[in-house]
DNA sequence: GATTCATATTCCTTGGCAAGCATACGGATT
DNA sequence: AATCCGTATGCTTGCCAAGGAATATGAATC
């Protein structure tokens, strides 16, 4: 059962701050680690494990990689991110992280909107 | 953070299911074994799971303990429980459950109804 | 090719939860 | 009081996931 899947990667506080924030569009590791302030390790293993289960997907650009919501994202995934949104919206951690996203987002604009031939020609993130 | 209590709370298959039988209205115990076919002990434990964390309450009746979702359930339990309701109409398991459910309808009827007086008055339950 | 940066992986330790068996508890019946 | 029924609790075992440190990978720059 798919939807057990879901559930089980809702539960934890780490990956609903990731999901909640990939609501707004694709986003980078190191974005990532500014917008929560969690170290890296961290952050690559929770997006590996919601990757492994199809949660998000990523793609590679450069030295960055991009995660994203799924492009045709379940029924079930769907509701339940759409849950999550409506929950998160009163809550001062996810509002915090949305906060912080748009702090940066002169930074990285060109990974929110997915457009990778615009991706900055220096190796340095920024963030 | 009340949130990622509830979301701990669905991420066990036995325990959604308890979840999306209550939706119906209030069940005991016994009857929770007969709809999901589970041993006493795993049903009880995780009832008692969800009732430590706030997400069923309890009420004993003579020999048996009626669970029930919460009288006044928070705006994100809410929210879930619609949004459980809603992908589970669609998967086999969570359907067979309800089907259950139905069948012992009538012996359960003042369980549900949450009419405690109209419990039977011998000590078996019948299920 | 060596270095730097962003990200992933490995290894390890720790904690928590699921499951099942056995047993305890509380209420009702006899 | 003894017994029966429905339910809860201890206890143990095994598994899995979280977290962190160190290291590896892969791409870009010099």
């Amino acid at each position: 059962m798919d939807l057990i899947k879901i559930y089980e990667c809702l539960c934890d506080r780490t990956r609903l701050r990731l999901l909640n924030v990939l609501a707004q569009g694709p986003v980078c590791v190191c974005h990532f680690q500014t917008v929560l302030g969690e170290p890296q390790v961290k952050i690559s293993k929770h997006l590996g494990y919601l990757r492994e289960r199809g949660l998000v997907e990523c793609e590679r650009h450069g030295n960055w990689v991009v995660y994203a919501l799924p492009a045709r994202p379940s029924r079930e995934l769907k509701a339940n991110l759409a849950c999550l949104q409506d929950c998160a919206r009163e809550h001062p951690v996810f509002k915090r992280d949305l906060a912080r996203l748009k702090q940066i987002e002169p930074a990285c604009a060109w990974v929110r909107a997915g457009e990778p031939e615009k991706a900055p020609r220096q190796v340095r993130c920024g963030c």
